[in-house]
DNA sequence: TTGAAAGCGCTAACAT
DNA sequence: ATGTTAGCGCTTTCAA
């Protein structure tokens, strides 16, 4: 049965071709072309350059459903993404994808996203696992009681996540993550240097531990160099108003010189602040936020942030994917990266 | 053979059940649960809630590779994603997928980012097409000399893209976009709306037939109010120092009361030339950005935006995605969307 | 080094 | 209304 059609003036490709017909063309075997494309080492030369003569000129591509049916694989690694929300800063996250994206392709993977909501956090997981739609998830938002990671480890479900099991000091799956305090710290440290003393910090309510988390590098910096810290901390929503406020609060009370922030946003609420009493950030004022979102850096007055090294965690969450799905033995199953501060005019 | 293997304590399923365990567990031939998933009318209702159960029961989902192999689809839509660049406004992009997703779940579809750099414009949709990896492709960057369109066309790969294709009238393929210069049109007679007589535009250079429709909006709502437009156009690079500039020279030369600007970075350099000069947005000088971007809405003074309505965008999308597919006659390639406007207290 | 046979899990077509 | 047969395109045995 031919493959193609005559309609018109010429003839349409029906379907792609198959192993078959490349074999037909290259006057072997179908699986002498498995082989080529799988297992060129098995050829003799010669075979090997006609088959893939043969392969080039028919554009022959191997179909992925049927390899992943046989080889029960789909090269698919899946990512939840949650419905899309205004004002919050999943500018980040969009990085994270881009790059993610890219070191997966790298390493012959493609990223597959499916929707979720928080009603039924595991729902999604479920179904693509039970149909083996996927080879392994990546999991992004390992928030206090989150119960994914417990649940795919139940399932035995191969997965990385981006952020430490907080919750669950026994967990065993493989994390990569950002040490947050280190970036703090980073933050704290420079506008030591630059002579300040009284450095505030405005971060989120006790409950986050990736806050705490924060807080701890701006403590620590602070106690190292002998500064006080007393009445110079605030802790409220990731709000640009809630910064706002803290910020004017902070400024009655404790005349700091210099502000650490957990967020870009709450660093806004911070600039706005200063716009409203007529002070300049930089010069009277420093400002730091954190993750270095688009707002930061477009910001007329360049907002110094903490950046996440999202494309090394993309490269240790691929790697960690690779040896997870390859059986390789991985010693160390979390991996904890440093961030980078990116100076710019508010500090 | 057992599907199911002994080790240490208890019994750890080695692969999910298939339609045939399902069907013994039932007490009926394979075809029977098959229909019972893809034509349940096709049962009668005893059987049906026979097969239901078990399959409750088992926690079957089918398995994707095989139904993807035998139906010649993979309920998978290809999106490219470039390389991660930095300070552009992407935050569009983010909330675009986000409701891409979210609509294509809803349809039955799910979303593969594959990665591609501008060397190679086809190179990763031309692997997946032949590949059979995904149904039909999402194409967004439908700028000026974009090759991707043409070459899907005339592989006969289904697409829908998001853009018009403005260099290209003669065109079939679907599209949906969204109404760049009804937006700017919004914009303007809003600001007019408030008494503004002299509103200055600061857009891209000539090149971009995006840029130049989102000027068209100003010029007609302002040439219909009778107002005149001599010396308030400027047209300059996409960045905010070059949107700084150009308010700056705009205000010393043609006293403009208020700015459209056909980006939100350009509005962001606007508001740095007036906090520069002391002047208030929204009450000394009124501005208009597009895109209502995180910045728009984080930012100190609300900075007023047009708003692409992205996720009609996205249905529309899947709808055209859906006939495509079906091969149903779709009448209208092209669909329109309007934009709305974010009023905040920068107008 | 190459080829033949088998079968992954599913659904379309046909038969009952 | 339900069962039987065949085969999608590939890779994993195994044989030559």
């Amino acid at each position: 049965m031919s493959r193609t059609e005559s309609r018109g003036t010429g003839f349409i490709p029906v379907s792609p071709p198959t192993l078959a017909d490349v074999a037909e063309r290259a006057g072997v075997s179908r699986q002498t072309v498995s082989n080529a494309v799988n297992n060129p080492d098995l050829l003799r030369p010669g075979t090997l350059e006609r088959v893939r003569e043969a392969i080039e000129e028919m554009g022959y591509s191997p179909n992925r459903a049927a390899r992943n049916l046989r080889t029960r694989s789909s090269q698919l690694i899946g990512l939840r993404v949650l419905p899309a929300q205004e004002g919050t800063a999943n500018a980040m996250m969009d990085r994270f994808v881009h790059t993610l994206v890219d070191t997966s392709a790298e390493a012959g993977y493609h990223v597959l996203l499916f929707a979720g909501d928080n009603d039924d956090p595991v729902g999604g997981y479920d179904h693509l696992l039970r149909a083996t739609a996927v080879d392994a998830f990546v999991v992004t938002d390992t928030y206090l009681g989150n119960p994914q990671a417990a649940w795919l480890t139940e399932q035995r479900a191969p997965f990385v996540a981006f952020g430490r099991p907080w919750d669950q000091p026994q967990a065993t799956h493989p994390w990569v993550d950002v040490d947050g305090a280190a970036g703090t710290r980073l933050a704290t440290e420079h506008l030591i240097e630059k002579g300040h003393t009284r450095i505030a910090w405005i971060g989120w309510r006790k409950d986050s531990p990736i806050g705490e988390d924060r807080r701890a590098g701006w403590l620590g910096a602070m106690h190292d160099a002998g500064h006080p810290t007393t009445g110079l901390a605030s802790r409220v929503e990731d709000t640009v108003q809630s910064g706002a406020e803290a910020a004017a609060v902070l400024l009655d009370e404790s005349a700091p010189t210099a502000f650490v922030c957990a967020s870009d946003t709450l660093a806004m609420g911070v600039l706005h602040t200063l716009w409203i009493r007529q002070l300049a950030p930089g010069r009277d004022i420093a400002v730091v936020g954190f993750d270095d979102s688009q707002v930061a850096q477009v910001f007329p007055v360049g907002l110094t942030s903490v950046r996440q090294p999202l494309e090394d965690v993309a490269v240790a969450i691929v790697r960690a994917l690779e040896s997870l799905l390859g059986h390789v033995h991985e010693p160390n199953p979390g991996v904890l990266l440093t961030p980078t501060l990116a100076v710019r005019e508010s500090s």
